[in-house]
DNA sequence: ACCTGAACACCGTTCAAGT
DNA sequence: ACCTGAACACCGTTCAAGT
């Protein structure tokens, strides 16, 4: 049997990666095989390979979905007049939040290791590159008339810097519990260590 | 067949570990299988659970092994009188090597997710805990008669911050080739950043 | 007590064959 | 052209049976 053509193409691709969503959310990440998405919509697994190369990139696909959330989650235009250390605190509290909300989906944003297939995928770069860019707004706005250069190095060594507390924080490699640190503390500490750092540089 | 007992439980143990080693080296993490180990060491793959209760807490044994690699590569006194920014900086350079030389073994850092098991393993926390302690030291002599939960602090945000950057860099998560920017060179902007700020605080 | 071999319940990926 | 079903070459883990 075969030809059912009940979908385009790009129907069948939205509803693969809806169902690959579904069973992650639901089931966990090493739940997310092509034999499963295969039963959630009623193809053989073979079908999934006419519009996804491999499962590495099928999730590669499904990490776009969760960087645009992330990108949602992490543009938000600041108050007028806001502090801008608050403003800092503030968006790391929601990579916090976001990270802890999505575990699943977060955690396969590090977990894919494509070597050759990635190159293939331009586009994946440019999603985090934008990442970067609701920061470097926040910089830019402190930095009037600065060095470019040293805003955008700031957005990725700030960015990085945070993306690694709350990494280890959240797979249990950085000790916390014992003693009164917390994981926003401890970013907290980064963020005014390194804008105070940033200042006497420039004064 | 059976009763073999040409090995003592940690003899076969370590012949599990080592063999584990050699193939992760030499054919990348993935091939790292239960049937991949017993061919290598002669032994039915069942066995591997007579030591092992998973090949999850297998890694983290092999994991313990890197970490020591690490931990040794770390704790090198510095020179008498050594500029401290340029301790730091070392300390990070020999990261950045270690990562590079140690790749998959590094990678697999990072890629055990472990729930309850995790908990039963008690002694790899104290494994991951003193990795700290070279930074830590570095810490100390710069803040002599400072607040010491500062330093373990500093410490522990120093060094989340500087595996941020080398972790989303080696897995091409930061973009660096287009433009000037090196690892390298991000790091030191991040510790004479940070440490200009620490300066200034304290003033 | 220790170890094997086979079994169970899966994988990703390919591809001849059907419509 | 699109899809299936079966096949290939694997997995981790368990456990009855052998020594």
């Amino acid at each position: 049997m075969a030809r059912r053509k009940d979908h385009t193409r790009e129907e069948l691709g939205n509803l693969i990666l809806d169902a690959a969503w579904r069973i992650v959310g639901e089931e966990g990440l090493s739940s997310l095989t092509a034999r499963r998405i295969g039963t959630h919509i009623g193809y053989a697994p073979g079908s999934i390979y006419n519009v996804f190369p491999s499962m590495n990139v099928l999730m590669l696909h499904l990490n776009a979905r969760t960087i645009d959330i992330l990108f949602e989650r992490l543009n938000v235009p600041p108050p007028k007049g806001e502090d801008f250390i608050m403003g800092m605190k503030k968006m790391a509290s929601r990579y916090i939040n976001f990270a802890q909300e999505y575990r699943p989906y977060w955690m396969a944003l590090f977990s894919v290791d494509l070597g050759e297939e990635r190159r293939a995928e331009v586009w994946y770069d440019d999603k985090i590159q934008n990442l970067f860019n609701p920061l470097e707004g926040l910089l830019q706005v402190k930095n009037q008339g600065g060095n470019a250069k040293n805003v955008s190095d700031d957005a990725r060594i700030l960015w990085s810097s945070v993306h690694g507390l709350v990494y280890l924080a959240l797979t249990g490699k950085l000790p916390l519990k014992d003693g009164s640190r917390t994981l926003e503390g401890m970013i907290g500490r980064l963020i005014e260590t390194y804008v105070s750092g940033l200042e006497s540089k420039n004064r």
